[in-house]
DNA sequence: ACACTATTTGGCTATATTACCAAATATGCA
DNA sequence: TGCATATTTGGTAATATAGCCAAATAGTGT
């Protein structure tokens, strides 16, 4: 099989996919994503459940929409927030199947 | 369903899949493993793909190696290194399928 | 031992990320 | 209008990451 080399365009693909991976790699980021699967959650929801200044956890709530991986939407004096990718969670269940865990 | 609070423990678990995230959070690493997906390839044959310092790719190569996603084994001058998760590579797939791409 | 090749390591600078605090903004209600 | 609550934004200091160069290490063959 032929291996394409690493060149500008196909750069740009890994450069995308690279910015969901970062959004992800932070264990805040990771935790809300988890949460998020059982369900849309108001920010002051997710502070209860994290031990962060709130400036924190709102500043991670927007690494996370700004790479689509949830959406929000206003509510009176409240922010709800939904998982938008269930399926990037995935790889880990696989990981630990691979491992034996 | 009773949701968890972010304690030591559960960052822990977050702790260690961060370490896999970030470790693939480069495009070059990510085109590495990609790659690595036809087979072992020795760093003389992956360099030949990139086009960056021979250094900056064993380092990258070294990320992968200490997160565990790839194995490494020397045979006379050349090290050739094998991909250990395929699985990791899944969600991206699942990902397209979710936007219709 | 010497020269040659493949790979890794150390050092440096530039850039990015994070957490906390304080302040700003937006909404609802008296 | 004025006050209270929810959330976001700006600033700043600490830490982590990336890439390049030079140098070190390791193995091979003469």
């Amino acid at each position: 099989m032929q291996i394409e080399k690493l060149d500008t365009s196909l750069l740009k693909k890994y450069e995308s996919r690279v910015a969901i991976l970062k959004a992800m790699a932070h264990p805040t980021r990771l935790y809300i994503l988890d949460i998020l699967k059982e369900g849309t959650m108001c920010v002051c929801e997710i502070d209860r459940l994290i031990d962060s200044d709130t400036s924190t956890i709102s500043k991670h709530l927007a690494v996370l929409f700004n790479a689509g991986l949830v959406s929000r939407e206003k509510k009176g004096l409240n922010v709800f927030y939904t998982l938008e990718t269930p399926c990037l969670l995935l790889p880990f269940k696989c990981l630990e199947k691979e491992n034996n865990v």
